[in-house]
DNA sequence: CTGAAAGCGCTTACAG
DNA sequence: CTGAAAGCGCTTACAG
């Protein structure tokens, strides 16, 4: 009866001459078993090669030990780092990891999320984008923990957990005027994206306050390396150039380097630059660029196990968004200039 | 009945007036539905924001239209861009994807694979360290169609893609000849990895046929940069140095240029350096790095398309192992040395 | 075109 | 400690 390759409950059930559900709870480590019917449950399990339908058992125990991940794009440094902490996480609990990548498209991150239905007993949420009102609590199954991780949602209930942008770009600009630079330059992110507008409002604020006589100076960007290297060649060619660049990520800051270099304008002597993330080229390009570390496998190991833990305890998550700080890596390209004047 | 909150199919037909049969096959667009029973169904379902219960419908449909993908790590460059080819395909194919990493531990990997049914209607398995014979055998569930990455088996009967590192490395060493090396050293990776076991094959074989009465010149290594650091160094300390050495990846090429400048030692100048599989951060440093590209993302996307074709077709998966040609990408780091002599 | 019913493979009160 | 039975939420022959 049973398809050829596909043992189930049943034939153990019958081998062991115990009922089905003996077997449940012997597998299970119930305790009320007796040890030697455990015992033989088990070898003969074992000797099936018994391996539990888990759609079955789900539908059966309401838990699917499963999480589900969804996020814009599985490709670059940042989700690589974020499904590392993640999984390491995961693997430590026992947790099966579902991933979904929308790529920029809300239909795909709406259907995505209620395809999740049945499929994982928590979510960890990514929607750097500014979302739609509503959009959320429309497409998340109903009564399935969420932790949204790096996304801003305005009166959002959702526990949530973020990347401290706004210290950061603080920070790198009070490190940037610490080293004696007067004129610094801001590339921005992209528009809609909640970490870029944070980080521009981090310089702008900090600006204001340890430079109150200066003009904010800002470039377009994108987050992607060809923008950066955009803004660097405008930099290049302004009258009243800037003595130092702060991109709102790394991988602008290595365009704009590249621009410097075509350009023979020498990082730092001439202009300082500093990026955020720290991905790894930050170490390995020359000069070694200054830039504001996000421990992002961090991120996703605290927000899992944040996660976790409210499904274990079957408990609401409560809303709080929680922080993670970020580090000043001060390398060469930010390095005291060696000037003339001043 | 129900707990508040979600909504099942008996919902649906009871809103609607009609069996869940008709709903499910509404649903599910099946034609044997009128037309306007078909809109009622949907329009309730729409109006009661019914999700269909994923391992209710894996259950009884035997499809979870996910797939599984087993893999050592989830960390770095080549699993990033891995989980990006097939996650493309997997968009475009509308399936889910479960991750598992098993970190080198081959009980859990066989875990991993255990547990995958009920979950998966297919395998995607990377398990580039030798494994013991009928490992998987053992371990996959029955009647699950599996394509094994990047991934040798003796004997196996199982359908796989691998790249090519064999033609790969004789290719460089053809490269490096042919730019005038006569003493080319290697660096080997982990012994009990295939893919640097089939570099060295290469490189040796290549030696002997391109330089008959040169001895190869190996050094150990295991994929890190550390022990391309170190190689590095004792080149650099051999009394008869080589005029160029070939990485059995880039990131040990990287170490050995480390160590290269620290000791004054020019690249190309001095000696020549080649990588392997062309990591972003090949084209970075400084000199540039020779490399032989290794495209992973259209690994995976192979890899999945297979898999899922043999899935739709519900077929047996052919057995024969195919291969994934590589690129040489000729950078500064080999470029024909200005030489004295010769 | 539609519905009643069986069944997918488990888990878990309920009785004993 | 154990088993018979209900039930998880679907899909799909089977009848009509």
């Amino acid at each position: 009866m049973a398809r050829s390759g596909t043992v189930t409950i049943k034939d153990v059930a019958r081998e062991a001459e115990v009922s089905v559900a003996t077997v449940s709870r012997a597998l299970n480590g119930h305790d009320n078993v007796a040890e030697n019917v455990r015992q033989l449950v088990l070898a003969t399990a074992q000797r099936l090669r018994y391996q539990p339908h888990a759609a079955a058992r789900s539908l059966s125990s309401r838990r699917t030990q499963t999480i589900g991940v969804v996020l814009p794009d599985l490709y670059g440094e940042f989700f690589s780092e974020l499904i590392r902490g993640i999984d390491a996480v995961a693997r430590a609990r026992r947790q099966h990891l579902l991933v979904s990548s929308y790529h920029g498209h809300p239909e795909e991150q709406g259907e995505a999320l209620r395809a999740m239905r049945g499929r994982v007993d928590g979510l960890l949420v990514l929607s750097p984008y500014a979302d739609q009102p509503g959009f959320l609590t429309d497409n998340l199954p109903a009564g399935l923990p969420v932790v949204l991780v790096n996304t801003q949602l305005p009166d959002s209930d959702y526990a949530a957990l973020s990347v401290d942008n706004y210290g950061g770009a603080t920070a790198m600009v009070e490190h940037l005027v610490g080293a004696g630079h007067r004129r610094i330059a801001f590339i921005c992110g992209p528009k809609d994206n909640f970490d870029a507008r944070e980080r521009l409002r981090g310089y702008r604020d900090a600006l204001a306050r340890l430079l109150p006589d200066t003009q904010p100076l800002e470039l377009p960007g994108d987050f992607d390396e060809a923008s950066g290297y955009e803004a660097g060649k405008r930099i290049v060619a302004s009258k009243h150039r800037p003595d130092a660049v702060f991109a709102a990520n790394d991988m602008m800051a290595l365009g704009c380097l590249y621009a410097f270099n075509e350009a023979g304008v020498r990082v730092p002597d001439d202009i300082a630059l500093a990026g955020f993330d720290d991905i790894p080229l930050a170490r390995f390009v020359h000069p070694t660029l200054t830039t504001m570390r996000v421990n992002i496998a961090e991120l996703g190991g605290r927000a899992m196990t944040r996660l976790l833990d409210a499904v274990d305890a079957n408990d609401e998550l409560a809303a709080p968004v929680q922080t993670l700080t970020t580090e000043l890596i001060v390398r060469q390209s930010s390095e005291r200039p060696r000037r003339g004047s001043g």
